[in-house]
RNA sequence: GGAGAGGUACCCAAGUGGCCAACGGGAACAGACUGUAAAUCUGUCGGCUAAUGCCUUCGGAGGUUCGAAUCCUCCCCUCUCCA
């Protein structure tokens, strides 16, 4: 194991605050002495399927602890998902079902492994020590807190004095996140800057239940694709770590300059001196930032996929926006008709490239449609359907149709 | 339980009897431009229709009216104050 100082400098990296470090410190300094390993907390509510670039900022930082030899320890909030957790929201998150929650859950637990090594991580559902507590049990620690304090959070005075809707179980979220840092006796937690609150509520329950509170870390919010919201599945600006090389590298080229370089901080592995080298040329705008978004899009590929289906992305993507050629591979289309012609308006919709005919129309009437290269103006059309089509939709959708 | 305010399209938000498929902003989509799916500019943005047009929409259900998002009745939901 490194010495303390080194590595709470590598600890320090791309964190917000540290509360409080002199308690990092000595607990670094006694598992050392002690040869024990640190007990490292992160929560992750599955309300959605995939796990986005937003979760691994953090996952990250926690993989940094499991090299460093310390025992990470991942929650998944089964419980606290159907709550919801209120952190930084404006409206109460819609209540998932149960069942829905542990498929997420499923498919998180896969992806969580494309970072951590899945044999030195320990997994817990927060529905371990949940379900078996009684109504006196929850009484108990409700009673451990206060009104005025849950509400000093911003969170909840925002939307108290914008008159918005608070649920009384959204109170509860902060005391359920807080308990189970009591269950898994944490030492440390990880969590993003609007989790604090809760953080930090977990260690009053530690003090509260005889333990070592918890020492914690909060890391940077990410911003998602479109520069303004946090990265998120319900907002739709998120890129998820399971999605295909084109379309990781194609969101990354989506997202506005400025976030190319805070990207580059909290989501690749590359060295202190090259992330300045990156931060100046931005800055100087000596190079085309497009270039560094490429390298970017390049290097999360390569990451969640391969150095290969990285190369792959960028030829691709070369390809249909910058000589705005034909991709690699177009999907073939099936159309089942008896008619040697079709509508055009309907080929659209038939094969789902637009959602209803006033869109197509719409679609036609400003020129998004290419069939076999040649832009059509006419919504009348009626296309012929011998041989193989060609479809251009948009700048992005691409389908070659045959009929069956 | 009493008094008051409110519920409008994906989101925010105007509209208080016909000029409303509903101002404006955001998101989204298309086009132009750019060595970016960035920025900027232009346009589109309920559905069906070649089109004049038609159909469905303003929390829900009824009603008044030639005509309702707008008026009335009941119901549901949110907020504020009183208890």
């Amino acid at each position: 194991m490194l010495g303390v100082k080194k590595q709470l400098e590598l600890i320090k990296r791309g964190t917000i605050e540290i509360i409080p470090e002199e308690e990092l410190v000595r607990k670094l300094e006694s598992s050392l002495k002690q040869n024990k390993p640190l007990r490292i907390k992160m929560g992750f509510d599955p309300t959605a399927p995939d796990i986005h670039l937003g979760h691994t900022v953090g996952i990250r930082k926690l993989k940094q602890f499991q090299d460093l030899g310390h025992q990470v320890l991942l929650i998944i909030g089964d419980y606290t998902g159907m709550v919801g957790d209120p952190s930084g929201r404006s409206e109460t998150r819609p209540q998932l079902s149960y069942e829905k929650i542990r498929k997420n859950a499923e498919t998180y637990q896969k992806q969580f492994f494309k970072i951590l090594v899945k044999e030195k991580t320990e997994i817990h559902f927060n529905g371990e020590w949940f379900s078996r507590m009684s109504f006196q049990d929850i009484m108990g620690l409700a009673s451990k807190f206060t009104l005025a304090r849950i509400l000093e959070r911003d969170d909840f005075t925002e939307r108290f004095k914008n008159q918005n809707p608070i649920s009384l179980h959204e109170l509860f979220y902060p005391l359920m996140q807080a308990y189970d840092s009591v269950a898994i006796k944490a030492d440390l937690e990880v969590g993003a800057t609007e989790q604090k609150f809760n953080l930090l509520t977990a260690r009053q329950f530690q003090e509260q239940s005889g333990q070592e509170p918890q020492v914690i870390l909060t890391i940077p919010v990410l911003a998602g694709t479109d520069g303004l919201q946090r990265m998120s599945k319900s907002t739709g600006n998120y890129i998820g770590i399971d999605e295909s090389p084109g379309e990781i590298f194609g969101k990354i080229m989506s997202i506005p300059d400025e976030l190319i370089y805070p990207y580059y901080e909290l989501l690749t592995d590359i060295p202190e001196d090259e992330l300045l080298k990156i931060k100046k040329e931005l800055e100087t705008r000596e190079i085309n930032p497009m270039l560094w978004k490429k390298r970017l899009g390049k290097e999360l590929v390569t990451l969640y996929h391969s150095q290969k289906e990285a190369n792959n992305a960028q030829t691709e993507f070369d390809k249909i926006f910058s000589k705005k050629e034909l991709p690699e591979k177009i999907e073939l289309f099936h159309l089942k008709s008896d008619q040697p012609k079709i509508w055009v308006v309907k080929l659209l919709t038939e094969t789902g490239l637009c959602a209803s005919s006033s869109e197509a129309r719409r679609l036609i009437k400003q020129g998004g449609l290419y069939i076999d290269h040649q832009r059509i103006k006419d919504e009348n059309l009626q296309v012929d359907l011998k041989g193989e089509k060609l479809l251009k939709v948009g700048k992005r959708k691409f389908l070659k149709i045959v009929r069956d």
